[in-house]
DNA sequence: TATGAATGAGGCTTCATTCAT
DNA sequence: AATGAATGAAGCCTCATTCAT
């Protein structure tokens, strides 16, 4: 056997430890978007994996690890969204940043709330310190990202001049709670969610305009 | 010893057992808002509580009973905050209803996203699905009491014509998305968060009035 | 009920607690001295003490703390014999201190040697820092007690002039290595173990003497 | 290629395996010795080894073959430094044999605490009871070489005239309990050790010794 | 009724061993 | 033969719940 193929070989597994890898997070994440987190355990992502307990564990080093895993994963995407948006601003399309974030958190409602709730629950949790720390910056890159936009979407005029992280927050909080609303089981399926939701989203995209008002929109942000 | 005190002493008793069983909803309220849920156990709250364990389970036949009854008991504030509501718009005003839900809301915005939190935990969860059932009930019972005011102002122009809960659950989302934002660690401490607290509470205050653009606000709803 | 039937009751719950402990103690002992440390698991325990698992982390935090506990009640044990034996001395037998000691030691040779294994596992175990610091101190309390015996001898002559604690720790390690062959697996079942150990223990008694050479003794010091 | 060559490489890497073989061994004994045993783990002996897990199992079937082929090797090198012994005792020295004996275990008192250990630890495992056999006819045959010379020695009227076997466990005693005092954390970092050791040593010496008393010695039989 | 000791199911994690490459 | 990823049995510990006093 040449070299040359070892060396593929030893390629060949490294991608397919990468792969399992994969496959763990994503069993995790359709667990935890489907059932209350404390309800899930390490070996039911096993199961779900199809793979032994033990093999996790050659992965990951705790539980946790894993659930911090899924929060970065989530927020590096948004990044890429992020990334991309920018570019299009370049290009002469000023709203295509904050555009592309709120997209980006939309598109996945169930995974963009699963992460809220594991934030809360690994915010304080030894042994996931430095992931944590991670996590927070890349949250906080977003911020800036959006933060010059929006400063400059209010030396144009378009928007109130009031601190820019005050739009950025504002349509974060709408986000989150439109989210929250989308899955809250007090309203039960309400046949006209789609159009409530492109309300509120309406809400969002105009709010904080100057001298403006929003009008009725109708876009259906959520997949089902 | 006359019947007469007889009875006296069993309603004292009465009185007694119910001040006791309040002292541990409010013990485990307490403990709930400051801590991550799945670190309070029934030990604690018994501690805290200054009663025996045991006791507790004279009160309660499961530690979830404990956690529905706080949502019970947090909504229910909400209905008679809407009842005092409800009177003033008979008075005449006619924002007296959706003021006093959302100022009873934002009041005491850690409860109230505990109350979401142990709302998303329990609602699947068997043994409790006749006090969650009672739950979502007061709910949507705050629900038609806005309704009804909300086609009132649509009626008289003041709203968009849109359908009543459009308003309503977009507020919802609204307050929902600030307390969420109000605790999130990842925008740390902000310095001006009651500034912008206040800037979100004037968007939700004038969102959905026609032809009326929000105007900057300074409220502080929210306690630190 | 009266107040003092009352604290009676809590005086009885408390004193069965203890003996509860004790019984713990006694059948993780007894577990300990005849199979290997390692294949003793905390069920096992439980299952010797005929208690459930869980009631063994009412009395002891960790497996390790019992393991301690079991270490210092033996030299705590040590330490009461040693006592005697310094009270004879003062009525004029100025051995008595060290008979003391070694009788105490040799009288339950499985439980010293057990206690030496201990030792070994656990002096670099985190989480018993400060039960192994006690464990410590009471040993190195019997060396003090034992050297001012042992300097007292050296002043009259009787034994050679080297730093007391020679002669202290040679006994030790030899009381220590005789502990070793009574159970070493290597030569099988010596139909004259108890003589040997004699031998032995008149060298121990000897050894150290001034101008002296020791005797065949045949003292029966170990139990069966 | 010729058949000579084939010849030539299949023993070549017969060699290596058995090179590789010794390697594991040491690695694992290297380990042992300084970390407490049941923190060894296989895979550290293959990474101390430079190996691969995997590897190990072509050389031993269980860790535990791993542990008495240690045991068994210790052993045999005892056996060989006695062999010596027996030669120079025939060309007239009586006593290079017990002194081979005891130098050779004093000179690695580690390895000779962790056989110890090991043995104590193995002598009821299923799995290795052949190797464990092995082991245990090697030390007895050690006990032979030194009752010859002892019977000599006794027949002479240099040595008491108690059972050979006497004289050599006094001294198997001493040693181990010497070994044991060496490592032990009780008495911390004694300054002078090895003097004690040494005067340990002389009483080892000449204990047993007819009419004879024991002086004081100074050799160092530890390294440190 | 109030208590808290007792219980044991169930979770997380480790590691000796296997096996496909 | 060499490798190391995969495996799952088994250990430790937690905590909601029960029950005897």
């Amino acid at each position: 056997m040449t070299d040359t193929s070892i060396a593929e070989k030893i390629r060949e597994k490294k991608k397919l430890f990468l792969v399992r890898e994969q496959i763990i997070i994503d069993s995790a994440r359709d667990l935890l978007t489907t059932q209350p987190i404390d309800k899930i355990t390490v070996s039911e992502i096993a199961k779900r994996a199809s793979i032994g307990k033990g093999t996790i564990y050659k992965h990951f080093q705790t539980k946790d690890e894993i659930l911090v895993r899924i929060m970065v994963d989530y927020e590096k995407g948004i990044s890429a969204q992020l990334e991309k948006g920018l570019e299009r601003a370049k290009e002469g399309d000023p709203g295509a940043v904050s555009k592309a974030y709120f997209e980006s958190r939309l598109a996945n409602p169930a995974i963009d709330r699963l992460v809220q709730k594991l934030e809360d629950r690994l915010c304080d949790t030894e042994g996931v310190k430095d992931q944590m720390r991670e996590f927070y910056q890349i949250r906080r890159s977003h911020e800036e990202s959006l933060k010059s936009v929006v400063s400059d979407l209010i030396s144009k005029g378009i928007l109130e001049d009031v601190p820019p992280h005050y739009h950025y927050l504002s349509c974060w909080a709408l986000a989150q709670g439109a989210i929250e609303l989308f899955f809250n089981k007090t309203w039960g399926d309400l046949d006209d969610m789609s159009q409530l939701l492109g309300y509120i989203t309406s809400i969002g995209v105009t709010m904080g305009n100057k001298g403006q008002y929003h009008s009725k929109g109708d876009k259906k942000p959520f997949k089902n």
